[in-house]
DNA sequence: TATTGTTATACTCTATAACTATA
DNA sequence: TATAGTTATAGAGTATAACAATA
């Protein structure tokens, strides 16, 4: 832990080009959801795992949160401004009734809808016209394992094990 | 521009782990930045930019905005920040009087010292670790084309062409 | 006692528009 | 007239800590 030698050219071409291209595309697409849906990338994010990825369009805030919001309470926020919107609903868990289910609602289908052709079409332009087909695999077959990587490591200060959402 | 046919699952694995890596890594970063030198990640690219990059040490604002920031305010508020913590001065570019030449000072240059092992550590750790070396060079590879088609791509909603620092 | 989630609060950062000064 | 930068201001998002309720 004392001597620390510095990244190489490459390292830091890598490192840097994938803060840049994730920060403008992230830029980008924050203005094209805010735009067409008044969402922002989190409330995106959220009512895309519910109305995509689950097949009941429900979740439990705690699963929601995994990689999308840093801290509980910005977790409850962004639903709060769902629920607000009449995108989403907050119910108690019926197992656990300390948890709470969301659950996206028709009006945060139809949002998500609106907003995901136009969403797509940025992502084709600004990120995915210059790579090939192959590339797009190679890159997906790069980063998924860092994401996986990441997720796995404990949040670097020694502080409790439980990452999720909150420290 | 009417039909947008939706991404496959390479196409939205790639988008997904680019966001998710990136968004972990500038977080976690971020934290160590703060730790160790009380910077904020522009704060720390600003100086980087001035200390590592730069021959001289110094640069006009409007070449530094390059991809660290996405408005001019928020240039002159992080720069701001810098000097007021007097790692940095301003004074007016003696070519161009209505430019700024931003300049990195001693305790700059010592600031990012202090901060740079941890922060190098931190991208070993969470970034670098799952990936072998042909892999980091992939990387790099496949994201620096993106990043200048990124740079170079007119910001979509038709508006004057001239993007740097500001729309 | 540990976990889930909310609330209150303070703070940081960002963005828009109006403005000044130089080219 | 266009460009470089600053300022004022307002708003969005985030995090911390204290709290309530359930397991």
């Amino acid at each position: 832990m004392s001597e620390e030698p510095p990244l190489d050219r490459v390292q830091l071409g890598a490192y840097f080009a994938l803060m840049e291209v994730a920060g403008l595309l992230r830029h980008a697409v924050e203005q094209q959801l805010r735009e067409a849906g008044g969402l922002s990338y989190v409330q995106f994010q959220l009512l895309a795992r519910l109305g995509l990825d689950s097949p009941t369009g429900s979740g439990r805030m705690t699963d929601l949160a995994d990689g999308v919001v840093y801290s509980r309470s910005g977790l409850t926020y962004q639903a709060g401004l769902l629920e607000q919107a009449g995108l989403v609903v907050r119910a108690p868990s019926p197992d656990d009734e300390r948890g709470v289910t969301v659950t996206i609602t028709g009006a945060g289908r139809a949002v998500l809808d609106r907003v995901l052709p136009g969403h797509v079409a940025v992502l084709r332009e600004l990120f995915l016209e210059p790579l090939s087909r192959p590339d797009v695999e190679a890159l997906a077959g790069l980063l998924e394992p860092v994401r996986d990587h990441m997720r796995a490591a404990p949040p670097r200060s020694a502080a409790p094990r439980r990452r999720r959402a909150g420290a």
